[in-house]
DNA sequence: ATAAAAATGATAATGATTACTATTGTTGAA
DNA sequence: TTCAACAATAGTAATCATTATCATTTTTAT
């Protein structure tokens, strides 16, 4: 994978987003900067950034893909009235994996758990 | 909501299906019994009933929305070979929608739980 | 400096899902 | 039973997120 000021780009406003944000949002945050910057661009870079596992997709609703600079063992919560994904504690449900094995026999090389409720912000 | 022949073997068929079928494949199976049923149809069904809680909708992978007959607390596992969706008893993460609120104060409605890795069927 | 490989921007294509519409089916009351 | 109101359907067009294509530009190793 050569340099390309479009990955660093993207990557950097990932990890400056909290916001775990969809590819439509991260465009129109990376256009602010590179604003040539094509849609095609953050699709194809954000796919090759998960496939080397340096970023995570996360299937949120049944819509949008949402991305994840955050690679510790974490899990989400999405407001189902202003669908902000937020990150939850491992400690919330730690060692499900081993759980898993230990009650059905299967290996799972991953765990997304993901709560859905009204945020805090939401139900004020 | 009216009764329709349509929904009443769309959900029919679900529930014979522990494949957690998308509403392609279940619009297969359907119009075996129905052959002049819709695309539509099933879809509008399908959404209609997870609206009103008799079915569940899982969203499995990054493409298509798989749905699920059975409304117990539980998990599911997907293969990323075969793509079936198996069922994770809800004893391999009790508790996880107490132990949320007990981390972050945050209430969840709903806790999804998917493991991913390779099924024991595809593994030989 | 340069040639090969990789990445880009622009846009067309894809594929799952939803919207639309004319028609048909269901329902409850007269 | 009949009938009007309304819900549901089949068929198909439209939408929308995502991916593929391709000519051009950028990166990289020699």
């Amino acid at each position: 994978m050569n340099y390309s000021k479009q990955r660093e780009i993207i990557l950097r406003i990932l990890k400056e987003n909290p916001i775990h944000p969809t590819a439509d949002t991260l465009y129109d945050l990376v256009r602010d900067e590179l604003p040539n910057v094509s849609l095609a661009t953050v699709y194809r870079n954000l796919n090759q950034l998960a496939e080397l596992g340096m970023i995570r997709k996360i299937c949120a609703l049944d819509d949008k893909v949402h991305f994840d600079h955050n690679l510790e063992s974490h899990y989400h919560f999405i407001c189902i009235k202003c669908k902000k994904v937020y990150d939850v504690p491992y400690d919330v449900a730690p060692n499900i994996t081993e759980a898993l094995r230990e009650h059905t026999g299967l290996d799972a090389l991953a765990a997304d758990v993901l709560f859905k409720g009204i945020c805090n912000h939401c139900k004020h």
